[in-house]
RNA sequence: GGGGCCAUGGGCUAGCAUGGUAGGCUACGUGGCUUGGGCCCACGGGACUGGAGUUCAAAUCUCCGUGGCCCCA
């Protein structure tokens, strides 16, 4: 980093890590807090997830799931009922170990997921046909004690994030859901957050600990790190049985019900602003920007002052439903906003002189581009807000074309581990069912299996036999 | 989990080797001047991560803690 200022970024996007850091500081996204791995949440970044929590509520609505809000914490013979479950969580699990100066008598461990604190009230809920499916969803936050190192939206000990918890008569209902969850938040990252996504399996070794199968998407970042945006998981009767979620059917037949988990948290924050934003600081796509146009009185002494204009177009823009702030600050010239601006992510300037006054025009700075244009004010809210969705689109195919250079087909470990070494990015291979196989990638490479698609060609990288799977292998965050 | 680096006004840092007056830039406040890509001038307030030790004297040396960052697993 240099020296001597402070004002706009010190490093350049080449040092992802440096770069983050620093710029989610600066934009004031986030705070640390005094507790490690724990970080505060500022008001341009809780807009972002409040944006995700409103888009995401109506979706949901539509699939007739309902927000509900279940206690934070949960009994430790409860966490133990469903043992993989358990052994999956336990490392990273918090205890609330007293209450005053008493001691409890059953230590409560502050929730790492809520599957065995909903589903002991499932059991209590649920009884015939006609209580199902249930779907309930919760935007809470949870605590994991990660050991390995922390890092601001993609690892903290405390996340954000909605668990939905759905309960069905059927597998073949279950498994439609787990499905639909999976396609939910393919949108959401696409339309509202512009990354882009494979979509697939996560193996036995990587599934979610206690569910039958975990569906994943992978995104892929800059430096060549996948990262997982959200997962949903076909939990089959894994957790009805220990549980006791039956149901009667019409015949007087009991049956334990089938059941899906999904989640998705802020990390998806930490790849938007990895994904987007370049040297100049943050880009923030146009659906989720907390402030979508800026605009820039640039005023003279001794002409014409522009700044009524561009509150009477701030209105207007403001009219018509686009978040739009005009800068009045008169202590700074308008090059020091362009680039403040610029570094918080704002995905459209509007510049207003003299000049434009006179002409009837405004001066147009896209964020994404840096391309300048000047056009016609009249009409400027359905130009402003075609500029808009052509930024929204123009991000997501651009990190689309990214990600699929990014993949790369091999065909024997010697390659992959060149690959991953020195390539990065996801690199296809084909991949039998055996865990040693898996396990073998790892030590050889250091890169783990992010997602497989089924197959019925080609013969394992590792062992020759018949491949099972594609494999999507990568580094990862 | 292992290893390394770092911590000085709000931000970035100088000072540390060889212990002795904490300096700069930026930001902030006030006033003036300016404004189409990070203007300029004057004045002002503001700091040695916490604890212990060594010493006449600690930002500086030692130990312990806390936090951040990087690399590896």
């Amino acid at each position: 980093m240099a020296q001597s200022n402070d004002r706009g970024l010190q490093s350049s996007k080449e040092d992802l890590s440096d770069w983050y850091s620093e710029i989610l500081i600066k934009s004031g996204f986030i705070d640390f807090s005094p507790v490690g791995g724990f970080i505060v949440l500022l008001p341009p970044a809780a807009f972002i997830w409040e944006k995700i929590r409103e888009y995401m509520n109506k979706e949901m609505e539509k699939m007739g799931v309902k927000n509900s809000y279940f206690p934070l914490l949960i009994p430790e013979s409860l966490l133990k009922k469903e043992s993989e479950h358990f052994t999956g969580f336990t490392p990273e699990v918090a205890w609330v170990t007293e209450a005053g100066d008493q001691k409890l008598e059953e230590r409560l461990a502050v929730r790492p997921t809520s599957e065995t604190i909903m589903y002991t009230m499932y059991s209590k809920w649920i009884h015939g046909t006609s209580d199902l499916p249930l779907k309930l969803n919760q935007w809470n936050s949870v605590v994991r004690w990660e050991t390995s190192s922390t890092r601001p939206f993609i690892r903290t000990k405390e996340f954000l994030w909605q668990e939905a918890h759905t309960a069905h008569a059927t597998e073949d209902e279950a498994l439609k859901q787990a499905q639909e969850a999976l396609d939910l938040y393919e949108k959401v990252l696409k339309d509202l957050l512009a990354i882009p996504v494979i979509k697939g399996r996560k193996t036995e070794k990587e599934k979610f600990k206690g569910a039958v199968f975990t569906y994943t998407l992978e995104a892929m970042m800059p430096d060549g790190k996948a990262i997982q945006m959200a997962t949903s998981h076909m939990l089959g009767q894994n957790f009805s049985v220990p549980f006791e979620i039956t149901y009667v059917d019409e015949k007087g037949n009991k049956h334990y019900v089938w059941q899906t988990s999904w989640g998705l948290s802020w990390r998806v924050i930490g790849a938007m602003i990895m994904l987007h934003g370049d040297s100049k600081g943050l880009v923030i796509p146009p659906e989720v920007a907390p402030l979508q146009v800026v605009l820039v009185p640039i005023i003279y002494r001794d002409k014409q002052d522009p700044t009524p204009r561009a509150r009477e177009l701030a209105r207007e823009l403001q009219l018509a439903g686009i978040r739009a702030y005009v800068d009045e600050r008169n202590d700074k010239t308008p090059g020091y906003k362009y680039n403040e601006w610029e570094m918080r992510g704002v995905p459209l300037r509007i510049e207003i002189g003299p000049r434009d006054v006179e002409h009837g025009t405004m001066v147009l700075a896209r964020r994404d581009t840096g391309e300048k244009s000047v056009v016609n004010v009249s009409d400027a809210a359905a130009t402003v807000k075609s500029v808009l969705s052509n930024i929204q689109k123009s991000l997501y195919e651009k990190a689309k074309a990214k990600l699929v250079s990014m993949i790369n087909e091999v065909s024997t470990l010697e390659e992959l581990s060149e690959a991953v070494k020195n390539r990065r990015g996801f690199s296809v291979v084909n991949l039998c069912d055996e865990r040693e196989c898996e396990d073998k990638i790892y030590d050889t490479t250091g890169a783990t299996v992010r997602c497989v698609e089924e197959t019925a060609e080609g013969k394992c990288i590792v062992c020759g036999r018949p491949a099972r799977y594609r494999a999507y292998v990568s580094k990862a965050y």
